[in-house]
DNA sequence: CTGCAATCCTGGGTGC
DNA sequence: TGCACCCAGGATTGCA
């Protein structure tokens, strides 16, 4: 569900509440969602736990812990990560809950139970391959216009496929691609190579707008995305191509096509985007 | 390296 | 009200 932006504004609206806390119970209502290691040992491990801090890499979120110990938690489609004071109402898509020592809860949901988390220490991340593996994030110093160009002249797929690769560039997904695409006026299944670096660089513009804007308004709120605290988003009331098929574009007033492409539903106006 | 299909799951929305 | 079907913000794996 969560891209970078939704998943930083989780990160940002629990770490100060989390950070000292100590994790007492770890209750599971669906185990199979830890990854690594097994269910109980994940629990014992986590037991007694004091959380450091939490940090972002992509969409995942990384929860030090002394003993040099990192709760991953990756979210997929429709995890959702919640601080909750007053106890709560399990609903049934109640995945997870960890007992603070203030008698708080972190509480984990899920619909679809996509979701991972693994427990490992630090040193050993590199075990999470998607992680390990994941490329620059847009907004960073290592995203640069010098990496996108050299790293588009290499690949020879669909430009759509290529910037949701997590490999080539870490935190994209589904809506902030295509909304990336129609503000560089790119189509969608251009070959990444062919690119010109003038494109390149609308594109690389494009990507950190886009990412920049959808942090600033605490993400994009379809349906089940919420910050720790239970907030939506408002990013979906300036997209300019998700979502919108069949609206008129807001530049020449074309209809917004709705194709898929590489696997994904994909949208764009097929006249400003050549 | 590439595309493609299948896979993990449970819905919401729509059309008949 | 029921039912079938399409679609869904992600990512991995196996195959051609």
């Amino acid at each position: 569900m969560p891209e970078m932006p939704e998943v930083e504004i989780i990160r940002r609206s629990l770490v100060d509440k989390l950070s000292g806390r100590k994790i007492i119970e770890v209750e599971f209502l669906l185990a199979r969602l830890v990854k690594w290691p097994s269910a109980a040992e994940f629990q014992a491990v986590l037991t007694n736990r004091t959380i450091v801090t939490v940090a972002r890499k992509g969409k995942y979120l990384l929860f030090h812990l002394d003993d040099n110990q990192v709760l991953v938690i990756h979210l997929r489609m429709t995890g959702r990560l919640q601080y909750v004071t007053r106890g709560i109402e399990k609903d049934k898509f109640t995945r997870i809950i960890f007992k603070l020592d203030n008698e708080d809860l972190l509480v984990y949901a899920d619909t679809r139970t996509l979701g991972t988390l693994y427990l490992m220490p630090l040193d050993e991340l590199w075990r999470i391959t998607g992680l390990a593996a994941m490329g620059p994030e847009p907004l960073t110093l290592e995203f640069s216009l010098l990496y996108l160009n050299e790293m588009l002249k290499k690949h020879h797929g669909k430009i759509k496929a290529v910037l949701l690769n997590q490999k080539y560039i870490g935190g994209l997904g589904n809506i902030y691609v295509d909304e990336s695409m129609a503000i560089a006026g790119i189509h969608p299944e251009r070959i990444a190579s062919s690119l010109s670096e003038s494109e390149n660089e609308k594109l690389f513009h494009a990507i950190n707008k886009v990412i920049a804007d959808g942090i600033e308004h605490g993400g994009t709120t379809f349906r089940d995305y919420r910050d720790g605290e239970g907030k939506s988003g408002s990013h979906q009331h300036h997209l300019k191509v998700y979502g919108r098929k069949a609206e008129p574009c807001y530049s020449c007033g074309t209809p917004i096509v709705w194709k898929e492409v590489s696997g994904r539903g994909t949208h764009f106006c097929p006249t400003c985007q050549r």
